[in-house]
DNA sequence: ATGAAAAGTGTTGTATTTACACCATCAATT
DNA sequence: AATTGATGGTGTAAATACAACACTTTTCAT
């Protein structure tokens, strides 16, 4: 059989990627949304974005829809799934695989979001989105959660600096559940690569917290999963 | 901006299946790989996969590529990963979805097996395959490694009733360590969609061994993850 | 009767996880 | 100078989960 003909008598469909970028103020974790200004589906709410270009592999793709949109391009990115039903494009049909990506909502670029008529959205208060991506978020948020319980996820999300109080508050947002203080001191303080500057930090308390950074190095020796 | 317009300045690709097709014989698990007699790369070892067609959703092209090569379409499969790096195929770009399957090697079809060029290899024993196929089957058993540390996988590959020597040999074969057998048979105890039928299989021993069941319905309500 | 082969069964120690409440510090205010 | 308020920081005890470990039971075949 000729290997022209083994791939030609099958259908190509354009793959898509479709990014859930979370990002994190006020305690609070919110999602990038666009609020589409073209067909279909014009006017309603949906997740950032983009088709897979020729001579861009899939991390590649979502990596530029994220960049595109926030200016971003130091995150941490990770694939969850790809969604394939025949009919979840009414357009045409498309595969798409999602991302979530975790951004350091201090440092993107406000500019870039406004034009693109996209807006950060709390999570409690997401609007129902077009296609199948509200599954999409469910996901994305569970399988988030569940690397979070089990690696340090969304440390990005800080400044170079934090206090353990902004690490406990960011984990508090990213599972959606208080977290007793002084146990989650114990196992911090049980992970060497989260490590004291000697900084101190007085803008939120008279008293000064300490500040820590995380050493990637540290950690990349205790690979885990 | 029109919507055909939308779509049709983007490219189009290949979107295959690749499935991770695990059996059970032994106490060992085999997975079952073809022997190409077709190019690109006739000759060589690969993964069972097939492309998507037309009107074929992700989920359903991979248990037709099962169905096909085993004759068996009551399984567990389950989506691991997209690879979509450029040049992962040689002949043409084609993004590739994986899939892992379970299946029970007592009841797989095996005409259709060696009709297809493919055979069952114990997983030592696993050549080196193409493509990116290799890295495929790492990421598929770990991925199936976890999810049976957490839900009851792999049920299936047993008969309809077992017994907990069976259940535990089977748990041993998807995490490559032996397991106490007190402390399984506690774990198990603790399962109440584990049921005991009632029934006595003196096959094995002389004193004859209780035999279990899985209730999906008593399992249904306990999800989790 | 006895030997072989698999089934079945509990306890103890260790590690991990959870629950829980008070004192320290320091700037701003009085 | 004393008080207040807001945040940072700390330890212990109970409960639970997990890991290690060895012997008895049954019954068929000899």
């Amino acid at each position: 059989m000729a290997s022209k003909a083994y791939y030609s008598i099958h259908p190509k469909f354009h793959a898509a990627v479709d990014c859930i970028i979370f990002g994190f103020e006020e305690g609070e974790l919110s999602l990038l949304l666009l609020q589409r200004n073209f067909e279909p589906a014009k006017g309603e709410w949906s997740l950032a974005g983009g088709f897979v270009e020729d001579g861009e592999n899939l991390d590649d793709a979502a990596r530029r829809v994220v960049a595109d949109l926030t200016g971003l391009d130091d995150l941490y990115m990770r694939q969850v799934h790809t969604y394939g039903d025949v009919e979840r494009d009414p357009g045409e049909r498309v595969l798409s695989t999602a991302y979530y990506a975790l951004v350091n909502i201090k440092k993107y670029d406000r500019e870039l979001v406004r034009a693109h008529n996209a807006f950060w959205v709390r999570l409690p208060e997401i609007p129902h989105l077009i296609f199948d991506h509200d599954r999409m978020v469910d996901d994305a948020l569970r399988f988030m959660q569940y690397q979070a319980s089990v690696k340090p996820v969304g440390i990005n999300l800080l400044p170079e600096e934090f206090t353990l109080t902004q690490l406990q508050t960011l984990y508090e947002a990213i599972l959606g559940e208080r977290i007793d203080k002084r146990n989650f001191r114990k196992r911090i303080a049980g992970m060497d690569y989260i490590e004291k500057t000697g900084g101190i930090d007085k803008t939120l308390s008279r008293k000064g917290a300490a500040l820590y950074r995380f050493n990637r190095d540290k950690y990349d020796g205790n690979f885990k999963i």
